[in-house]
DNA sequence: CATGGCGGTTATGTATACAAAATTGTGCGC
DNA sequence: GCGCACAATTTTGTATACATAACCGCCATG
C-alpha cells in the first residue's frame, strides 16, 4: 500500500504514535502491543524499535525492550544549536574548497525562490502569506541540505543527519508553527537575509564569516523556540515526561 | 559465554571482522554466512547488521543488505575535526555553566595523573615511555569523556558517542600506533599542555577560549593522522575501497 | 508488619519456516 | 554474436513458535 516494507510502515507509525502524543514520553513500547496495533508481527516492529533507538526519538532499556524518549526544554535549545554549530561547519567547507559555478548557482536558485515568496507577500497582512508556509519549508529544507552537501564531507553530513533525525532540530520542524505569529514575518526576512550572507560568503571563500554566519543562523531559531516555549505555543508531546501507566484496558 | 545476548556477540564479531581485515571495504556482509560463521541464527545477526549500519561501520544497502563501509583519508581528516569541534562546544558549554569543584578536581585529578606518567618518562628513551601507552590511552579517554560529561548536554554526548564510534574518530584511536613513532613524545606533551589550557579555561569561565582550545587540541591528532598515512604506518583496513566477488567457493 | 523467596505471568531474545524480492544464469530469438 | 526475457537460485523480509529472562503478586517466615 503507502511503503515498501512492513519495517518502514512500522517506523513511520511508531514515529506518528509518538510526534502525535498517542504515546507519552516515558511510556513503554512493548512489541507485541505494537504489533497487534500495526497488524503485523513482532519482527518489523522489532526492527523500526531498533531503528529509531538510534535515532533518538526512543530510548532503549536493556533487556526490557523500549521506552519513548523524552526531552527537555533545553534539549530542544542544545539541538538548535548544535545543528548552527554543524551547519557552520558545513559553511566553511563550502566556502574553503572549490566548488563549481553550478553549485553556486543551485544556492542562488533556492534563495531566489524564497525571495519571490516574500516579494509576493512584503508584510503580514498580505493576503498569499498564510499559504506560503509550506513553500516556505520546502525551499528552506532543500537550502539547508544543499548547504550541507556543497561542504562534501560525508562525516559532517552523517552526523548532521543524525542530528536532525531529532523532530525539533530540523531546519523546519518549527517553522509551521512559527509562521502565524505576530512579528514572525520580520524574523523570516532576516533568516533570508543571513542565507544570502552566507552564500556570499562561500562564494567570496570567507570560510570563517561563512562560519559563523552559519552558527548566528540557528540563534533565530532559538529565539523563536523561546517565544513559543513562554508563550506556549509549542504543543510538543515529546517534553513533559509524564509518567504513566500502560493502560491497554480502561475498565477502571 | 562471554557477552550477554547473542546480538551482543554479533555485534562485537562482526566489528572485529571489519577492523581487522578479515572482510574489505565494500564487501557484501551475507546474513547467512555470517550466522554460520558465529554459529547462531539469522536473527542476532540481522540484529546487530542493523545496529552497526547506525554507527556507520557497515552501509545498509536497500533490499540487499549491507556492505562493509569504506573511507577515504579525507573521512579521517573530517571525522577528527569534527571530534575537535564537538569537543569545542562541549569545553565552551562547561565553561558557560556554573560547576561543582567536585566536577573540576575530577578533570584536575585526571590531568594530574597523566603528568606523573610524563613525569616518569620525561623524553622518548626514558625505559617506561613504551609500557606507558595504554595507561595515556586510559586517562585520555577518560579525560575527553569526562570533558564531554561536563558540558550537561545530552544532545551534545549522543552526536559525540555516534560520532566517535567510528573506528578512527575517537580520541585515543590513533595513539597506540603513533606512540612509537619517532618525535611523538613531544607531540603528547603539547596535547597535555592543552588540556591543562583547557581545563583552565573552563575554571576561568572563559567560553570562547575553551572551545578554540578544543578545537585545536583536534589539530595535534590531525599532524599526527597525515604522518601516519604519509609514512604508511596506519594499517588501516577500512580505507582501501577494493572490491572483491563474495567467493565462500574457491573453486576458481 | 516487614521481608524475602517462590511460582505464575508477561515480556524480550532466539531459532526456524515460509514468502517475496533480487540476482544470476541460461536459452531463445534476432 | 548480442540482447532480452524467463527461470533457477540466492538473499532478504516476515511470521511464528519456542526459550529465556525480567516482573509481580502471594505466601511463608522472621
Amino acid at each position: 500500500m503507502s511503503a515498501a516494507t512492513q519495517t518502514e510502515r512500522a517506523g513511520k507509525a511508531i514515529r506518528d504514535l509518538i510526534i502525535s502524543g498517542v504515546v507519552l514520553p516515558g511510556e513503554r513500547l512493548a512489541e507485541v502491543q505494537l504489533a497487534e496495533r500495526l497488524h503485523m508481527s513482532r519482527t518489523p516492529v522489532r526492527s523500526a524499535l531498533n531503528t529509531l533507538s538510534h535515532e533518538g526519538l526512543v530510548q532503549a532499556l536493556p533487556g526490557r525492550g523500549d521506552a519513548v524518549a523524552s526531552f527537555a526544554a533545553a534539549d530542544l535549545r542544545h539541538a538548535v544549536e548544535l545543528r548552527g554549530l554543524l551547519e557552520g561547519a558545513a559553511a566553511r567547507h563550502a566556502a574553503e574548497r572549490d566548488l563549481s559555478v553550478f553549485e553556486l548557482d543551485q544556492l542562488n536558485r533556492v534563495l531566489k525562490d524564497i525571495d519571490t515568496l516574500f516579494e509576493d507577500s512584503p508584510s503580514e497582512d498580505s493576503a498569499p502569506w498564510k499559504d506560503h508556509v509550506h513553500e516556505y519549508i520546502d525551499l528552506n529544507e532543500e537550502f539547508h541540505r544543499l548547504l550541507v552537501e556543497t561542504a562534501q564531507n560525508p562525516v559532517l553530513a552523517r552526523l548532521y543527519e543524525q542530528l536532525t533525525k531529532l523532530p525539533f532540530a530540523s531546519p523546519s520542524d518549527l517553522v509551521v508553527g512559527y509562521w502565524h505569529l505576530p512579528g514572525s514575518h520580520s524574523k523570516f526576512v532576516a533568516a533570508q537575509q543571513q542565507h544570502w550572507a552566507i552564500v556570499e560568503s562561500i562564494a567570496t571563500r570567507r570560510g570563517t564569516r561563512a562560519e559563523f554566519l552559519g552558527r548566528e543562523h540557528a540563534e533565530i531559531t532559538t529565539k523563536a523556540l523561546d517565544e513559543m516555549l513562554h508563550g506556549g505555543a509549542l504543543a510538543r508531546n515529546l517534553m513533559a515526561a509524564v509518567p504513566r501507566r500502560t493502560a491497554t484496558a480502561e475498565s477502571n
